[in-house]
DNA sequence: TAGATACTTAGACAATCGTCAATATATCTA
DNA sequence: TAGATATATTGACGATTGTCTAAGTATCTA
């Protein structure tokens, strides 16, 4: 067995603060929405349509999913709070939350 | 049934060229790896271990899971390449690997 | 070489996930 | 109000995930 010492020179002390599993749920809750590359690509599409936004119906054949699948994908995105949407007509169209990845930057620094 | 012109006008360019499916699924991977509360609490505690890192056997009790499941979860974060080990003995270090977020950081802006 | 400690692998299990076809709901127009 | 279009929900399916216990491998020390 290991001398008392060798034990204690082994701890190392942490910088800062771990994070809090309150934290750690929040933060992985919107690494999890960014973890399926379709809705990945989706998440990309929607930011880069600006705070106009896409039409869903045209989110469908660029990511070659069903519709149902889709729509699926943005009610994870909207329920991570990094989407929304606002009706137009028949049409949904759908935004990036502004600053909805503040968070999640700040802990990657 | 709607006339062209509408259907035309709901159509907004997108800036820039949306992700590709290769670079979706390679980012997805990096934030798969943090999609879980207890691996991403894992992460942040060997972050915080700088450069010397830290013994594998301090990461058991802090996050109150079993070892093998611990072992588990840094497997994981090793194959997705935001971590590394360095033996001494019976002991294993695992630190950060550096730039290992450059990816995913520049693609969130 | 024997025993102890550190860590990994294997196998199991319940839970969650991504996907689809089928169906339901909402909204517009004629 | 009837039909058309856009979107959401349901229910099913195989695949993957997080977790554990049990057993295996690696390394040190005496």
């Amino acid at each position: 067995m290991y001398a008392e010492p060798m034990t204690q020179a082994r701890k190392i002390p942490l910088a800062g603060r771990p994070l809090t599993d309150a934290r750690a749920s929040a933060h992985s809750l919107a690494f999890a929405a960014l973890s399926d590359p379709t809705r990945l690509r989706l998440f990309d599409l929607v930011r880069r349509a600006g705070t106009t936004g896409v039409c869903a119906c045209d989110l469908v054949e660029p990511l070659d999913r069903s519709q149902p699948t889709i729509s699926h994908h943005l009610k994870v995105l909207r329920e991570a709070g990094l989407v929304d949407s606002r009706r137009e007509g028949t049409w949904l169209w759908y935004f990036e939350v502004p600053g909805c990845l503040d968070d999640v930057k700040s802990f990657l620094r």
